[in-house]
DNA sequence: ACGAGCGCCTGTCGGC
DNA sequence: TGCCGACAGGCGCTCG
């Protein structure tokens, strides 16, 4: 799915406008429409084309992975999953093939929610910690600290990697932030998370900021059939090199299987815990 | 507590 | 060319 870096990038754009669109805050949704029903988690559908309908966008963040519309009377909230994306088009503009959810806007203006594999999911909700209640900290947050991850880190027997896509664990991060930032760190990926120094979490904690800051900063990486205007994936240094030479050191990254996650690394750069 | 396996879906790519 | 398996930015579930 898109990471923390790209829904923070489509969160942004929605509330801040551009490219010849205003930003969503303070539009009325006049009219919902869903047109694949497992698409919304809850409430039903009928009470949900109902319940939206004539609420203003109040507010647009992220949390983890989540979308957060702040709406006048709920909260709505988006996953993207793997293949979810929100577009904002004229509410005349055609509909897409995998369109899930439209919402026609104030200003003519339609919200569309497109997710080819269908695992995205909406909530509209009075009460959005029911579905984000279980997120583990920002990565991103000031106030989250490498001595709070070593503690966490130290405080459970897990294998490194499937703990930091863990979403209790650390809110944001997917399979492409992790391998980047276990590779910065010079972390082999099946290391033991209690195995860790209060230095080697210092320094993990500073990379996996460093590929979020840089990940936000090129609006996320557009991979496979989902472009959404971001170019991280061309500075990608580990996540889809198999057998391209490390950026460090030159020896041919490796792809294996962590967690049943496809995981890319340097075998030179990131030794420790073989296996 | 942890990890493996699988389901949910559609689409692309590489090998034969 | 066509088929077929592997694989894909995620996550919830069961099971041992």
């Amino acid at each position: 799915m898109p990471e923390l870096p790209e829904v923070e990038t489509i969160a942004d754009g929605l509330r801040l406008g551009g490219q010849g669109f205003p930003s969503l805050l303070g539009l009325t949704i006049l009219q919902a429409y869903l047109l694949w029903e497992r698409t919304l988690a809850a409430p039903s559908p009928a009470e949900f084309l109902e319940r939206i309908k004539g609420q203003e966008i109040e507010g647009i963040g992220r949390r983890g992975k989540f979308l957060l519309f702040q709406l006048s009377q709920d909260s709505l909230l988006v996953h993207l999953r793997m293949s979810g994306d929100m577009r904002l088009e004229p509410s005349a503009a055609p509909i897409q093939p995998h369109d899930r959810l439209l919402l026609d806007l104030e200003g003519s203006l339609r919200l569309a929610f497109n997710d080819t594999r269908k695992f995205g999911r909406v909530w509209l909700t009075s009460s959005p910690q029911d579905v984000t209640g279980d997120l583990g900290p920002e990565p991103l947050d000031p106030a989250f600290t490498a001595q709070m991850l070593h503690e966490r880190l130290s405080s459970r027997h897990r294998t490194i990697k499937p703990l930091l896509l863990d979403q209790s664990f650390l809110a944001g991060l997917g399979n492409i932030y992790t391998d980047e930032a276990l590779f910065l760190s010079k972390l082999h990926p099946n290391t033991p998370s209690d195995n860790l120094t209060l230095l080697q979490a210092e320094n993990l904690l500073a990379n996996i900021r460093q590929v979020l800051q840089e990940g936000i900063h090129h609006h996320g990486a557009s991979i496979d059939w989902v472009y959404r205007g971001g170019d991280f994936q061309n500075y990608f240094r580990v996540y889809g090199r198999k057998g391209l030479p490390c950026p460090v050191c030159g020896m041919p990254i490796e792809r294996i299987l962590v967690g049943q996650r496809g995981t890319h690394f340097c075998p030179n750069c990131q030794k420790g815990a073989k296996l």
